[in-house]
DNA sequence: ATCCTTGTGTGAGGTTTATCACAGACGGGC
DNA sequence: GCCCGTCTGTGATAAACCTCACACAAGGAT
């Protein structure tokens, strides 16, 4: 059972609640625990089975695949009202995790039960239109990155990468690596090749942009 | 209208029609028509609106992305049985096609207009199961895709191309390698590789593959 | 048969990215 | 302050892939 805060919470962050009838409401929310991760928890890892549908209220979560020899790739990051499109997958098709799920900050969120799902999306059309709309959207975002990798530069993509970020942005190198799947040392090269451009300023830990109009223009070069 | 022979070959295509009510069935089917296009026709491009929901009846269609410098990755492929996932993206978000739609072997179709879709998906179970199990089925092809084109060589992902095709594979160098995203050069060089390890043996637009086992070892090294 | 289009083989040279190895820099904890 | 783990810079080297260039082969059209 949820308090009223986190009921308030949930239901800014998620519109399309609001418009479920208030029966069905109260019936889901009954059946929610508001649950909490630290920075770095494993929520899901390949072919593990699916548990609930998660509804995040803070935090993020990064979805990543990882690689034989130790790389990896970040797919998509889901943030606060969102949901892991993955995790839908899993129930709709009840199948496994396909990629890992790493709590990137903090995370606060509600997980419904699998069956509570299966009832919302057979009975209520805004839950529906919300997966649905979840679904064309990382369906969407997994399109494009399947171009970045696959034609462009990794100085291309850094660049996009680090325009997107807001400014300054706190990340070590290695953690942009992984973000592009890449190696550490290539992305250092590169950001020092941009700090020589006067694009950005490198200080430990911090990439701060002085020139995000160069950046957008190699990224779609 | 359909005639009667069409009508069976898509309840035999899409068993899930077959779930709908007697009522519901007519009158999709009396807003339908068949449709044929030869080998080659863009069915869409990017940035273009969509038309409708296509139900293939023969042939394939190829989905792909293309780069600014002419080369071309295969995001996946339709076939009788399916419908194209990123139609039913633009009509559930009301977008533009990302990707460019082309014909590979001469396509029969059934075109449901946009209204009858989002009707169906608001009143029919087997329906929405279907739409939802396409689009399940497309993310975790397309996240396989982003994974090997991130981490895996060109010889690997040839391998598992080459493993998954049905024997004697009838295909240029060139089509081969627009499939993978690559250059026709690369491909023939890894092939004539595969060929001296005895692995295929090469013709004029086709190849035979002689160790489907070595091919998959390979693949998945 | 000859031409012509299309497909294939192959070499040379360059770019991009990965890998290994290590040195130095920074900052938190003691 | 000093130590130590983490983060960053950088060189050398190699692997993978791309690009250009061109020769040759196969098969259909005339």
């Amino acid at each position: 059972m949820l308090n009223s805060d986190t009921r308030s919470r949930l239901l800014q962050l998620y519109p399309m609640l609001r418009e479920l009838p208030a029966a069905e409401l109260d019936a889901m929310l009954a059946t929610a625990r508001l649950m909490q991760f630290p920075a770095g928890t494993v929520m899901f890892d390949e072919n593990q089975p699916c548990q609930g549908f998660p509804l995040l209220l803070s935090g993020s979560l990064r979805v990543i695949k990882s690689s034989a020899h130790g790389r990896e790739l970040q797919l998509y990051r889901v943030k606060p009202g969102e949901s892991c499109i993955l995790t839908s997958s899993c129930l709709l098709g009840d199948t496994r995790y396909q990629a890992r799920g790493i709590v990137e900050e903090p995370l606060e969120m509600i997980m419904l039960p699998a069956t509570v799902f299966h009832s919302l999306l057979g009975k209520c059309e805004p839950f529906r239109r919300y997966v649905f709309q979840l679904f064309t959207e990382r369906l969407t975002d997994l399109m494009e990155l399947v171009t970045a990798v696959a034609f462009q530069k990794l100085d291309q993509r850094l660049a996009a990468l680090l325009a997107a970020k807001s400014n300054p942005i706190h990340a070590t190198h290695q953690a942009i690596a992984d973000e592009l799947g890449s190696a550490r040392e290539i992305v250092s090269r590169l950001l020092k090749g941009f700090a020589d451009q006067g694009w950005v300023k490198l200080g430990r830990e911090q990439i701060t942009v002085t020139n995000s109009a160069a950046l957008k223009k190699l990224a779609t070069l």
